[in-house]
DNA sequence: CACACGATGCGCT
DNA sequence: GCGCATCGTGTGG
């Protein structure tokens, strides 16, 4: 036995968690929602720990669809402006419940919403992912660096896995930028743009 | 204080 | 494709 420390044995679930760490997350928001994708998504729930693929993700800014529009500080987006890497968890349309994480600099609203993700059952679309890992409003403003309950682990991008860059989803205003970001293939995508896939050759 | 509506999902047409 | 559940939040009076 070579001089290998890390075996996949070692490597893989079981082990400390090893949380993305601030730094991943103080970047622009565009950015940081594409390179969650692949990444996974961790949760403590009682002795469990869920954990699911990070398959789809939007970016929100101070954007004109944002909850942080124009700027603007609320007592519910409050934690948009704050330090990044942190959970920001809304709740809507009086029953779901949506998961984001802060990103930018301390002071600089943004947010990565999780759409999609793959490894727990019937987590596409960002309410469901939020029942399936059991995210609830009890998150909101929980630090994802300290890897106490609520953590995201690097993951692995698999070779040749294309990531479709689209419109996001369910909103009205800014419906034209292309600030959502899935992995073409994943069971956890929301929804397809299929034009998008066949215009850069995505076949599955 | 009143009220319109939403970063959704589900069931029915 | 459309209506609706169900309620916190933001906005306006």
């Amino acid at each position: 036995m070579g001089g290998r420390k890390h075996t996949s044995a070692t490597r893989g679930t079981g082990n400390r968690p090893r949380p993305l760490k601030r730094s991943f997350y103080a970047r622009p928001t565009l950015v940081v929602a594409r390179g969650l994708l692949g990444c996974h998504l961790c949760h403590r729930v009682g002795e469990e720990v869920r954990r699911a693929r990070i398959v789809e993700v939007e970016a929100y800014t101070d954007d004109a669809a944002s909850h942080a529009r124009r700027a603007r500080r609320t007592p519910r987006n409050a934690v948009m402006f704050g330090r990044p890497g942190h959970a920001y968890v809304y709740f809507t349309y009086g029953m779901h419940f949506c998961f984001n994480i802060v990103t930018e600099r301390d002071g600089v609203p943004g947010a990565a919403l999780i759409r999609g993700v793959d490894g727990v059952s019937g987590a596409n679309g960002p309410a469901r992912v939020c029942r399936a890992m059991g995210i609830d409003q009890r998150a909101n403003g929980a630090d994802l660096t300290t890897a106490e309950t609520l953590w995201v682990e690097r993951g692995r991008r698999r070779k040749g896995e294309r990531i479709v860059q689209t419109t996001r989803i369910g909103i009205r205003a800014a419906r034209e930028l292309p600030w959502r970001f899935y992995l073409a293939g994943s069971d956890g995508v929301s929804k397809r743009d299929r034009t998008a896939e066949s215009a850069m050759g995505v076949e599955y």
